[in-house]
DNA sequence: CAGAAGCCTTGACCCAGATCAATCTCATGA
DNA sequence: TCATGAGATTGATCTGGGTCAAGGCTTCTG
């Protein structure tokens, strides 16, 4: 629990197997000794906003635990979630002033975090460090186009079936299962949180997610636990026989 | 025009007040001399593929003149553009194997390439050049974010206002200009572009675009030339009064 | 100059998803 | 135990934007 905080972002070294664990002994050895010195933790409540839209943003950091939402919000309150930071994911941008979005935690919280300004003079002294921060930020600059191909072009159904998918694929990368049997694993989302997401209402998102039930495409325990008995058919309601990216 | 070749990305040196500027004498004269060596130029013609999706991409670049689009396609043929590939633009992912969109020249293109491995190398032993990266990426994520909620959430009115208002913002700061008086400029994209880029249909596009002109928004000189005569009139229309980054 | 090929515009109609509203479920706690 | 309230579901109806279709405007080409 504590090594996770060690790194700082999702976890992609070459031949490693493994990606989006939170640590990898073997090729973060460097960055953990380097980061130790300004590190400090940070917890939030369940629905307590991490950062505020505008805020100064005086520190960087990842998250150990939980999971937090960014969004985007107009004047009138139609709101835009634009991602979901899971474990091992990075939050802040180095070198710039301050945050465009809303960071909001939906379950508690743990961060580790780095002041900005030492964590930018170590950028300078350590090339390994932005390097690695360019790789993710690439991964996540892939996973909102990506994205921006669900808003502007998917069918309600279809939106719904790829966010499961990616929640579905994360959780089962993160648990180091593949998705060949049947995928069990519980919605860190609200139906609000969801049509967020996918620029839907909330009853849009209930109807769909029924349907699905209805057609046997997913199962439902409670209104959380879900189970998908064929990943495969679950992509083709994505209409999405490649990968989807989206918080990869 | 040679000189815009050096740059590697969007302008963005502190206190200098041009951005979007293909080059700049001052900060970027490091850069200028490592890269001389290892760089060259490709042309396209309007309309030609500049990169497939699923491509090897052995090289990196940014566009010295004319524009390209970044698109993402499903199988049943639905498209979405996720970017615009303005000049001082960079194009590819260091690190990365394959691309994941169609990179299609709009008009004439000239971009200045650079062998993907040297590159990599020289960014090693660089570290100014992975940061320089990392911000222009940051930015396009950043832009990219802004356009989901574009997508998710706006209206079909409030999306033509929303491209309208980023091309003529980046259009006068590519000239140097304020946004205060008329911003005259042309159109870089078709109607079905236009579409494909907002999540529409080119009919769609076809209406707000008259609309907005009926109710004096815009006016239009034949398809291509507009005039925006009140930006900030505009800005309202996209529902939006803080910055359309997109593109930034 | 005529014809053709690309774009663009406009109209008529339709439907997926929004909106409005009622009800249900279930966890919490007095 | 029951009241409370936050989420979720489901139904009825409406509408913004999609779909289909018919021209219109330019720019090439022969």
């Amino acid at each position: 629990m504590l090594q996770e905080a060690f790194s700082i972002g999702s976890h992609d070294c070459g031949d490693c197997p493994i990606r989006h664990r939170a640590v990898c002994a073997r090729c973060e050895a460097d960055e953990l000794e380097l980061l130790e010195e300004i590190k400090y933790y940070r917890s939030f409540e369940a629905g307590q906003t991490v950062i505020w839209s505008g805020d100064k943003m005086d520190f960087v950091g990842s998250v150990v635990s939980g999971i937090a939402t960014l969004t985007q919000t107009m004047e009138d309150g139609r709101t835009q979630m634009v991602g979901l930071l899971l474990p091992s994911d990075f939050v802040g941008r180095p070198g710039r002033q301050g945050s465009a979005y809303d960071v909001v935690a939906t379950t508690d919280l743990v961060m580790c975090c780095f002041r900005k300004k030492p964590f930018e003079q170590m950028m300078e002294t350590t090339p390994h460090i932005a390097q690695r921060l360019l790789q993710m930020t690439l991964d996540e600059l892939d996973a909102a186009r990506e994205w921006m191909l669900v808003l502007g072009r998917k069918t309600a159904r279809e939106k719904i079936a790829s966010l499961l998918a990616i929640i579905a694929r994360r959780d089962a990368t993160l648990h180091l299962r593949g998705t060949d049997g049947p995928l069990v694993f519980d919605l860190p989302l609200t139906r609000e949180a969801m049509a967020d997401y996918l620029g839907l209402t909330l009853e849009t998102v209930s109807r769909q997610v029924s349907a699905l039930k209805r057609d046997g495409v997913i199962e439902l325990q409670g209104k959380r636990h879900v189970t998908i008995p064929d990943f495969g058919r679950l992509l083709e309601e994505a209409g999405d026989d490649s990968d989807g990216g989206m918080l990869a």
